[in-house]
DNA sequence: TATTGTTATACTCTATAACTATA
DNA sequence: TATAGTTATAGAGTATAACAATA
């Protein structure tokens, strides 16, 4: 095995890019791009957000966030209501239909997975559990230390 | 720890694609977009490619490719070179500044990534080490499978 | 004056349909 | 006729700048 550090980081990020982009082409419901993806998602598992806060959270600019709000909300997945404290707010919530693609979609992505976890061998399973977690925690921590600079 | 498959595929999902977007974001030499980032990476790494071939090979429609190439032309990543055995084709390749572009991001991309290893235990990275190319096997596997149905 | 959101404008990315040129 | 590529057109996704309404 290449424990080259250097080298072999290329390649492992280029490993599991391919498997990411794998996984998101099983989830079809819906027919959601990536951005209406992540920000239902988002709105399903955090609730109800204002449209500045969705922007910042996504990593969106606001005229971006209000126009892609404005065709989830054609496509029935959103709705806007107004904020009863604030005149000039606007809070996006996931509509029912919205709930149900996310669900759906989340079971695709689930299944494609593990689909190819059942494939390997029990220690490469035990190592996927340790190592993926592993990584995002080493992500989460390096932008909590990014918000406080 | 959670080994409840249905439930923690989802989550690893969840974990891997943030990982992901971190080390993307992280890469930031000539502004690429995702779709310039892969084409010039396949001309790197594969060497010249028919526009057609390319097409396929990313995934993409023809016009599409296309309308990229026309761009990345513009912005001196890559250039058209007539085939010399078929009239009709057009070469793609990745000229000297692409392929220095190119070089640049697979630097930024693998010291985000292992900056972020960096920061696990050792069984940890040895997880990842063992996980990340296992998880890559069963990708490729899969879609060779597909190819040949 | 600062904040929330929208509108205007422009560029990239993507697709399908129609077209040109060559095999 | 089939293939390689482009052009035409349209819609999604993104940004900055300018604007309206509210705090």
């Amino acid at each position: 095995m290449n424990l080259d550090p250097a080298v072999s980081a290329e390649a492992l990020m280029i490993a599991v890019e391919r498997m990411v982009r794998h996984v998101r082409r099983s989830a079809i419901t819906g027919g959601l791009s990536m951005a209406a993806s992540t920000a239902l998602g988002r709105l399903v598992r955090e609730g109800p957000h204002l449209l500045t806060e969705l922007a910042r959270a996504e990593g969106a600019s606001q005229p971006n966030m209000t126009q892609l709000i404005t065709r989830m909300e054609r496509a029935g997945l959103v709705s806007r209501v107004a904020d009863p404290h604030d005149g000039r707010a606007v809070l996006v919530e996931a509509t029912d239909i919205g709930l149900e693609v996310f669900r759906q979609r989340c079971a695709e992505r689930a299944d494609a997975f593990q689909s190819l976890v059942e494939e390997l061998s029990e220690p490469e399973q035990q190592a996927v559990r340790i190592a993926l977690p592993a990584l995002d925690r080493a992500v989460q921590a390096r932008q909590a230390r990014q918000d406080c600079s």
